[in-house]
DNA sequence: ATGAAAGCGCTAACAT
DNA sequence: ATGTTAGCGCTTTCAT
């Protein structure tokens, strides 16, 4: 276990002031060649480290920026905005610092929250697992919102463009020829439900078809809470109707997974006999259904990014509310 | 944005010295219960919050705990290993700083590195996606490893248990009366895979039945690194001899659900004709499948948190080598 | 191009 | 029970 030495160890060998040394460190230009490399030899020799601790002291500033990450990170969802947020801390030189944090349990985002008061972190996303509204009031520290909006816009924030991923993906289906899609979509309860449904009927009327009526709600909540899909109770209903749906829009892609299996045991095969297209939460699951699933992929990776460009760049407590859209992933469902 | 105040502020504003303060702040018992009282209320009036950073410079420890990432994080599997390891390092009073690497792109663990060296972490958690064998050389900060193993067990790891995982569900097969179970195993090449081909193998042997021809790879890797699963090709097969499976063990959630579509497609009944198993990867596939998948779960939140404990409590170098159970968690599929 | 001095906020060590 | 002093490692400011 080997002490790392201070700049002022490193002075002292190379026989120079110890502000010489620190300005080889941080590459002020000011210095001799041949001094700075002499300094930088020595200074690698004895495995110097700076340490950000004096620094984030003296420089009154820490390059922290804090990621509060609301609900259990389970879905492959939270991971990518994390992934994106942390790439783009890491290109900006800035440290991320991550909390799972329960909303229920305050004493929890609590403790995250004087964590970073005690490493002075310059901003905090804060992210949900779900595009929701939530209630953050103003803070000393600045706030983005991460796929979820303040109920007063007290906060900038980033939001996935469900609208438009679906007035999009649903242009792309009409425009391709089919006639009578349905869109199985998700709870109501869910903002981004409520907003696709809205995409979908307007992608529709710009068709001048009406899909007002195409949209069902295939999802209930068990007592215990978890959550059931309802695919093999709606499609065989839809599909006794005279005019049968040419395609099933699924609002996720694990429910994807129910309706291949429903249309399966009706005999029904995907992709030919009726085409199925979906929102993409779980790549692996798109991917490996046969046919493999054509999804519109949610925008998260490049979410998380955005919110920590947001974070780092705008100190103001108020500030733009930013929506990112999806890219289309063809594969051969539909 | 507000200011926080130091110490010495507040030691100004109560007519107090600095040192009191600061035993008020870090609950020394030593100071009066009603200068404590005066303290604590101005202290909390002037939004005070401790600096970390000159804590660290002071007490010389960091309380920062490294956890390196290697390969992107897609998979369930490594959020509960960063959950557990999270959690850990909350309940003991240490942060924890998450650094997604590639190790391929040595740059980027490179400057992971550094970050952690100008934190003064005191122990780096190197974690993998895989179940795997990795080259760790010995550093001057402790190192953990977490579902990997150096090849000169040169650091202290923790493992899921893969022989007694195989071992156990094995068993249990064996024990409820299925007699020719057929494990579809992922690819040889994994670490996990062999083990688990031995554990089952071993709890036959233990039940007097020679499993040792039923073991099948069921998994490709195409041109372009994608993973195909062959169950529709060895199912119909196995099915055609004349002592036909009784349940089908999967190597992991998402084969099953492969499983299920070739055992569907051959008009088997899943969970009646015959039994499935599988070990657990992704929980939510498991549960929607239907009949639910019943699958023994990898312990990744529990081998999280093994790990930040060593990290913690070891700041030796070597170590030992844990290995940590799962748990089986029961549907209906067998 | 280089250096000296001060001080960021805190705590360890040692008084009182 | 409380206070004084010193210094952690660095950067800022101001000299030379």
């Amino acid at each position: 276990m080997h002490k790392i030495p201070s700049q002022r160890e490193i002075a002292k060998r190379v026989g120079t002031s110890l502000k010489t040394v620190s300005r080889v460190i941080n590459g002020d230009p000011r210095v001799k060649a041949e001094t700075r490399a002499r300094i930088e030899a020595i200074a690698s020799e004895m495995e110097y480290a700076p340490s950000q601790a004096a620094r984030m002291m003296r420089s009154q500033k820490s390059d922290v920026i804090g990621f509060l990450a609301d609900g259990f990170i389970t879905a492959t969802s939270s991971i990518e905005l994390i992934r994106g947020a942390q790439d783009a801390a890491w290109d900006r030189g800035k440290q991320m610092m991550l909390f799972n944090i329960d909303h229920h349990e305050s004493c929890c985002a609590a403790r995250a929250e004087s964590q970073l008061l005690a490493f002075r972190a310059e901003a905090v996303i804060y992210a949900t697992v779900a595009h929701q509204e939530v209630t953050i009031p103003q803070r000393a520290v600045p706030h983005v919102l991460l796929n979820c909006y303040d109920s007063q816009a007290r906060h900038p924030c980033v939001l996935p463009d469900d609208y438009q991923l679906a007035f999009d993906l649903t242009s792309m289906i009409l425009d391709r020829g089919y006639r009578r899609p349905v869109f199985l979509n998700l709870s109501a309860r869910n903002v981004a439900s409520f907003l696709r449904a809205r995409g979908f009927r307007d992608a529709g009327s710009t068709h001048d078809i009406d899909l007002s009526t195409s949209i069902q709600t295939a999802v209930t909540f068990d007592e215990d809470g978890g959550t059931r899909f309802l695919a093999d109770q709606i499609l065989p209903r839809l599909f006794a109707q005279s005019a049968r749906p040419d395609l099933i829009l699924c609002g996720q892609d694990i429910l994807a997974m129910d309706v291949y299996a429903a249309l399966n045991q009706m005999g029904l095969a995907v992709g030919e006999d009726v085409a199925v297209a979906s929102f993409d939460n779980q790549a692996p699951i798109a991917h490996l259904l046969r046919p493999g699933l054509s999804t519109m992929q949610l925008p998260y990776y490049e979410m998380g990014r955005q919110a920590m460009l947001l974070a780092i760049d705008r100190p103001e407590t108020v500030g733009p509310t930013i929506r990112v859209k999806g890219e289309f992933v063809a594969r051969a469902s539909f």
